[in-house]
RNA sequence: GUCCCGUUCGUCUAGCGGCCUAGGACACCGCCCUUUCACGGCGGCGACACGGGUUCGAUUCCCGUACGGGACGCCA
């Protein structure tokens, strides 16, 4: 049987690294097996689900390059057929009425006030099979629904027994059902629930192996007794050890912010091939032990087994913006962008230029070569896209800003650099053809007549130029600028 | 509280009983290259949580302890 893997997020806010992850590996699964990569998204809690929040999963699964299989699923539109199925259920013994009122629940501390009473319960020794409506007769359930009293439907669990499968990363797992709780399949509003839904979508989608986060590992144990009580076969399951923050806590929007969001990679500057390949590399090693992969050589390395159980620790350092996120992910930016074929990456600092005005339209055409050239040259330095428009803003405009500490270093110290700067510029405007190797010959012939030592001039041309103290080598930035450029800035005189 | 999962350099990880004086990558430090900063090259720092077994031999297998994580909803 072939494979078909979904990813299936809920559309409540962006998409997570998190989930991100759990997209690639399905991804990756499907077009290693040759099988299909499905995505459903599961927008039953209408509160919460919004239409945005499916764009950008949508957006952000493109940006990494990870294409969906056959349509689109909306979980909610499959509503009908999960009820229908929880009726079937009820119909057959293997689910009860339970006219238990529905508990009001406060919104901002469920998981606190859930866990806490999930503890006393067992302090207690409460019996998960203690509904009271458990062993109604079915006389009487029929009877009082008639009537019109409210209830949820929920699932029989057995007495006896455990639910056991086979974990492709983790291994043999085993649950005895006196630790399950009668979970509900549907609410008293008629509205079906999670575990319900998904196991009714993946039976109806087909769905061979689900691959997701480990801490859906008790909720699988459930959704096998679903899968039981339906008589459909149960797919394999493999789940992912979790991406945690640098305190090794849960990663969250809440308390972590943008950094955990994927769009901000985007917004970033991140080149998605940089991007997916890091995430990929969190939780599963290549057998070869090669780091930088293409998306061709990832679905040929890729497997389930590959994948470790520890959970990841996301390095991120909020307060540093040279560091705001993960060391090697930046690093593995770094390295797609000065090593990456240019005509990939022109694009990309095209739609930069574009979003910070900096776009000409001659760059795509009489002047393409020399905008390819120029980008080539100082590529090799950054860390993000935006980089190009930052730190690279000289080389494409003549409205740029002058570091404080480089005009202190390589201008201000010399008191007679202007006049040398100048009678440079004199030389510069005679030199031909005006390229790297003549502008280098014309800069030390003059630093020799002068008597000063040529890196003398060639810093203080790197900051009268870029008006930075680092950069490339100063003979391709006088040859990229041109003649004119070079010279008219290099007589610019700032105040020094 | 109960159940589940995990634990190799600061971080991502390799290792599936002897090849390990534990390998790689990022970060950090040094040297070389370079009159800038990077890149690159070379080198350095740096880890098997702890205690018991099993074995001729444990990072690798078993048990326990500690620590960390996850789950426990008429949320997803």
């Amino acid at each position: 049987m072939s494979v078909r893997v979904r990813f299936a997020p809920s559309p409540t806010g962006y998409l997570h690294i998190g989930a991100a992850r759990s997209a690639l590996f399905n991804w990756l699964y499907a077009r290693k097996t040759g099988g299909k990569f499905l995505l459903r998204i599961e927008d039953t809690d209408l509160q919460r689900s919004t239409e945005e929040s499916t764009r950008s999963i949508i957006e952000g699964l493109e940006w990494l390059g990870l294409d969906y299989d056959e349509d689109l699923v909306f979980q909610s539109a499959n509503a009908p057929q999960h009820r229908a199925a929880a009726n079937r259920l009820l119909e057959e013994g293997k689910a009860y009425r339970d006219f238990i009122p529905k508990e009001q629940r406060d919104d901002k501390q469920v998981k606190q006030t859930i866990a806490e009473r999930a503890r006393a319960n067992t302090m207690e020794g409460v019996d998960q099979r203690s509904n009271p409506f458990r062993e109604l007769s079915k006389e009487e359930s029929d009877r009082r629904a008639a009537a019109g009293e409210p209830f949820a439907i929920r699932l029989k669990v057995p007495t006896h027994g455990q639910t056991r499968f086979d974990d492709i990363v983790y291994g043999p797992q085993e649950r005895s059902y006196a630790e399950i709780e009668d979970l509900v399949l549907l609410r008293s509003d008629g509205h079906p629930l999670y575990n319900l839904s998904v196991v009714i979508d993946d039976i109806s989608m087909g769905i061979t192996h689900v691959i997701r986060g480990q801490d859906h590992l008790t909720n699988t144990h459930k959704q096998v007794l679903l899968y039981e009580a339906l008589g459909a076969k149960v797919p394999q399951f493999a789940h992912l050890p979790l991406i945690l923050a640098p305190n090794k806590g849960k990663l969250s929007k809440r308390k972590h912010g943008e950094v955990v969001s994927l769009t901000t990679y985007r917004d970033r500057g991140f080149v998605p091939a940089a991007f997916r390949n890091f995430l990929a590399l969190l939780g599963w090693s290549p057998p070869e032990g090669k780091e930088i992969l293409s998306k061709e050589e990832l679905v040929q390395y890729f497997s389930l087994e590959g994948i470790g159980r520890a959970n990841a620790i996301f390095n991120f350092h909020e307060n540093d913006p040279r560091r705001w996120t993960d060391d090697k992910a930046l690093w593995m930016n770094a390295e797609y962008i000065r090593t990456m074929p240019l005509h990939e990456l022109l694009p990309m600092v095209k739609a930069e230029f574009r979003a910070n005005k900096l776009w000409r339209e001659e760059y795509d055409d009489e002047d393409r070569e020399w905008f390819s050239k120029t980008v080539d040259l100082i590529r090799q330095r950054y860390f993000t896209l935006k980089d190009f428009s930052s730190q690279g803003r000289a080389y494409f405009s003549d409205d740029f800003d002058f570091d404080e500490a480089a005009v202190n270093k390589n201008l201000r110290k010399e008191p007679q650099l202007r006049e040398l700067l100048n009678g440079l510029a004199d030389k510069l405007e005679t030199v031909e053809p005006f390229n790297a190797e003549t502008a280098e010959a014309a800069l030390r012939g003059f630093a020799d007549q002068a008597g000063v030592k040529a890196g003398l001039l060639i810093n203080g041309s790197r900051t009268m130029l870029t008006g930075q103290a680092v950069g490339p080598s100063m003979f391709e930035i006088f040859e990229v600028l041109g003649r004119d450029r070079s010279v008219q800035r290099l007589r610019s005189g700032l105040p020094w």
